[in-house]
DNA sequence: GCAGAGCCTTGACGCAGATCAAAAAGGCAA
DNA sequence: TTGCCTTTTTGATCTGCGTCAAGGCTCTGC
């Protein structure tokens, strides 16, 4: 499968598919050959744990391929997804040695991981790589602040066209095709369960209001998890962002 | 009153209040020398508007006294707060030269701020600033993504004990006061009406919760805004978080 | 003193979404 | 093909919180 070509062909910083989108995007070809030393990959299959929230985390990395998610668990089991990383998101925090969530490999995933503290040295030795960093940072959090909207104040149908319109438009910069606002069809690389732990509903919840979306032509399904947006603008406005593009995600 | 000695008595930085907390909390003297150079102090009055989202930010800068709240809305007026801004909290975004978010005065304010072009070439020559910076950024996305679980998993209940116990934390941080067990008391900062866009509820539901934990015993007030925690682990129960401190804040 | 403005509390009622339950739709192995 | 397992859909009922409405408390200015 895919996942396992892209290991095996490429180990090579210079043909990697997040070259110029992860941590170390801003690299100078010296910068990246030390870099290049330290790395190793990962795999993990879909529906692997990867980290346990408290666990000790002696690695950061990058998501080369796949989907992983990041969530939080309450003591009874009641869970809130925080995050989706996708390719050439980073996993771990510099500084710390415990993980701070759960992560999950959604689909088959592969990582290029540093040990810790040889990724920390370089860090502070390289500022390319502490100015990336922040920057990713940063979009993380506007993310994060963007989706507490979402979660706090939207219902459950506008939280079910957020969620795809986010996935939409991710899909969409991530294959280079234009986002504008024709029709666009994608891979939806969620269970319903998982979509309601992002959204804070329940998967019952998750399921009715996919049916209604259908029924009232915002999208199309083929199979359980192929859809089509006829309209983004359609549906931009049915997650109650302007269409011209709320979210900076 | 406090804010305006603070601001007419410590221009000085190394008198500063914040000095160790904010973005030049790592700086060198000949560093601070120079950030003291472009600094300039901003006063707001409580209720005041300090940045409106869309509008042009032509500065950065941290909060040295007072509280402002970080806000986003949907065009049908529905609020959600995304942030509390309390003394040492840095605002802007170094890079971006337009403002994601409201910023509102909640009590008056005092900013030490910076003009946005100097600041960011003083960030590239001083790693000191960007290293801490990153810091800032990260224990903020934490504190966003714990936010997320309060958001999408709890009840208004919870909500309600979740927020009490953050600013009771917060607040013994500040004061350095033992942040134990054992009883505190602390003045809430927030009208019941931005406590419901902090949490994603009414102003009515947080009143009744308010109330109900009153009658409870799990808190005591004298008047509407002085609350005391006679038992902070059995607040932290109510909030659903185990009474060792799930939360990162 | 009184009037007015903010802010807060409390009550009555309705509804969006949770919960409980069962059946349908695929997917995969033998 | 059959049978088992996972995921998804759909239905019936319940409930926590929102909505609407009225009234109380506190402060400020006259």
């Amino acid at each position: 499968m895919l996942n396992e070509r892209s290991f095996s062909i490429a180990p090579d910083c210079s043909d990697c598919p997040i070259r110029h989108r992860a941590v170390c995007a801003r690299c100078e070809s010296d910068e990246l050959e030390k870099l290049e030393q330290i790395k190793y990959y990962r795999k993990f299959q879909a529906g692997q744990s990867i980290i346990w929230a408290g666990d000790r985390m002696d690695f950061v990395g990058s998501v080369v391929s796949g989907i992983a998610t990041l969530s939080q668990a309450m003591e009874d089991g009641r869970t809130q997804m925080v995050g989706l990383l996708l390719p050439s998101d980073f996993v771990g925090r510099p500084g710390r040695n415990t993980a701070a969530y759960d992560v999950v490999a959604t689909t088959d995933v592969v990582m290029c991981c540093f040990r810790r503290s040889p990724f920390e040295d370089m860090m502070h030795r390289t500022p390319h790589i502490a100015q990336r960093l922040l920057e990713m940072t940063l979009d993380e959090l506007d993310a994060a602040r963007e989706w507490m909207l979402v979660l706090g104040r939207k219902t459950a149908r506008e939280k079910i066209a957020s969620l795809l319109s986010i996935i939409a438009r991710r899909d969409a910069t991530l294959n280079m095709r234009g986002s504008g606002t024709g029709s666009v069809t994608f891979n939806l690389p969620l269970t319903r369960e998982a979509m309601a732990d992002y959204l804070g509903l329940t998967l019952e919840t998750v399921s009715r209001q996919i049916s209604a979306l259908r029924k009232d032509g915002v999208i199309e399904l083929e199979g359980k998890r192929q859809v089509t947006v006829p309209d983004m603008a359609r549906l931009m406005e049915e997650a109650g962002d302007d269409a011209d593009g709320g979210l900076l995600v």
